[in-house]
DNA sequence: AGCAGCATGGAAAACGTTCTCCGGAAACTT
DNA sequence: AAGTTTCCGGAGAACGTTTTCCATGCTGCT
């Protein structure tokens, strides 16, 4: 019962372990005759290689580590499929952490990670600022690539949605039917996606009302925050709520719903991300779909096109286009 | 640059690799004043101890495999929060995989985590059935432990929510606030859950409805399914509707409220699991709520417990009670 | 004084691979 | 025919730990 190594392979198959291993990696041409006897003794044996062995030799545990902040955001579980499909094609195991949301639980799981040489980690930072350190410590010793949200400038590779162009995307088919008076419903913060979803709005709300910028409230990225900002914004009669992201709206609609308003006859809700619950509100939500298959076949790109880490090449930051998806909500 | 081992520690406090490794390890008592000056030097010169290289040593990598269905399925993400945070906290890492609900893309992850020579491993099983002996094989070479849905008897140690006692909750519920015409909503096929709930409701429905038992329409666990049932099933006005799980609630939900029904006044609407969107459906959602974290825990604790794979001693089965959450649909 | 026992430290063997040498034979080149 | 290249196979080092075995010096007991 015990491990059927090389070793054994080799006895088995009378050559040395060296000509065992060429056989089976490939690594080098060997005698055809030799080679067949090896893989006959190999698949007799039940031989299976040691990745732990291999990779303290060839120092690659062909491991890439997964850091999130809250697995139980729904925005992340699909993500997370797709990058568990990509990385597990090319043969690379995930391992995964999440972090709590809390930068301190992350900067453990990226030393743990560390510590357990994977050879590449794909992190989507809790926080743009206070991850910083942590994220910056470890783009030094591996390939590092951020995902989704950004950790400020040249700290690493990263891959993210074009929020500026989502927004957009929302603000033109507002004002193509024909909303004049609309709200943002946000996030404070300083996460790239809450900061620059912001701007784009601020920079586009023009469009719709050249006179009056549309009003902002800002709060957090969930549902509660959305049911609350209807309380606040809902009395000076907006037409259309923009919401940073699909939690927002869909705590909005909800509450909206209670005060009888006419979704989306008085007033139009939009999301972000396409979370699958947005299909599933009542009205169905319009909003912005993140690119989720690209966003991961990117970053699994950027990782195996990293060279080891600790290379100071200049950092390569890709932004993809997302694309509206109009439901019944606005 | 390179990295600090061992040896650069016992060259830089002047003594020897394995005294380093003792001090370190604290895996056999060493002199006060040798101690004091390698712990010091590991300091200096900043030791990581590497993982992969004492996992070849000690024979245990100290990392699990947890396999899933389908990540994206909205009940998982919080148990696998929870099974993370249980695993970290004992210094454990986690590899994840996504089956893709394919018991052959299962039984590739299961073996490639096995030539990761992981510690252990976390199921949860595609299918009753067809995942059977591809966990029987990994049974037999780590400790496993099934999760949330069984594959056989015997098979190996499993953790699970106590389906019948839920079922019989939702229908005492239902019978004591007077309902008395029920219709189940379930799963067709030999996943544990759908079976054993739809047996639960079987067994416990009579209490209801003493002459007629409930009507039963089977699908699978899907919002589209729930749909589906509802035009089934609601011109037959049923006063309960008892749905296999939350999805098949929120789309049952969603087909009410657009036929005009009145819910929970004309019928009542429960789910099963209580993930995130039960809370968010309108009116919200009644269901029974997995103890997700006692799961989680429980699993862990087997998972410890497990001697060298292999072992065939008495298999465990662990069934945990679940609780009645009242919202506003029944 | 002599010897068992203990506390401490080092040398070196393992763990299972990969890979660099090296040697010999066969196949070319001149 | 002699040199040169190519092809194939083996011995053994290395990867960074842990752990076994041994050597040493000290304590304490008879």
């Amino acid at each position: 019962m015990a491990e059927v190594t090389l070793k054994d392979v080799a006895l088995a198959s009378g050559c040395s372990i060296a000509t065992v291993s060429r056989v089976l990696a490939g690594t080098r041409p060997v005698g055809a005759e030799t080679a067949r006897t090896v893989r006959a003794a190999a698949e007799r044996l039940g031989y299976r290689p040691n990745h732990v062995a291999r990779a303290l030799r060839s120092r690659s545990t062909g491991t890439v580590g997964l850091v999130l902040p809250q697995i139980t955001n729904p925005f992340f579980p699909s993500l997370v499929r797709e990058l568990e499909h990509a990385l597990h094609a090319e043969g690379r195991a995930v391992l995964l952490a999440d972090c709590d949301d809390d930068p301190v639980t992350e900067a453990a799981r990226i030393g743990a990670f560390l510590g357990r040489q994977v050879d590449a980690l794909l992190l989507i930072p809790v926080d743009e600022r206070r991850s910083r350190e942590a994220v910056a410590g470890a783009a030094a010793r591996v390939p590092l690539v951020l995902l989704d949200r950004g950790c400020g400038p040249g700290v690493a590779d990263s891959v993210a949605v074009d929020n500026a162009a989502g927004m957009a995307l929302v603000l033109d088919h507002l004002a193509a039917t024909g909303r004049r008076r609309p709200c943002f419903v946000g996030a404070a913060g300083t996460a790239s996606a809450a900061v620059e979803r912001r701007a784009a709005y601020e920079a586009g709300a023009a469009a719709l009302d050249p006179e009056a910028p549309g009003r902002i409230a800002l709060g957090d990225f969930s549902v509660e925050w959305g049911r609350a900002a209807v309380d606040r914004l809902w009395p000076s009669r907006p037409d259309a709520l923009i919401c940073a992201n699909d939690l927002i709206a869909a705590g909005a609609l909800q509450r909206l719903r209670q005060l009888g308003a006419d979704v989306p006859g008085e007033v139009a809700v939009t999301g972000f991300d396409d979370i699958p619950l947005a299909g599933l509100a009542d009205p169905a939500l319009t909003t912005v779909r993140q690119p989720v298959g690209e966003l991961a076949a990117e970053a699994a790109r950027l990782l195996s096109r990293g060279t080891a880490g600790g290379e100071q090449g200049p950092r390569h930051t890709v932004r993809l286009a997302p694309r509206l998806v109009v439901r019944d909500s606005g």
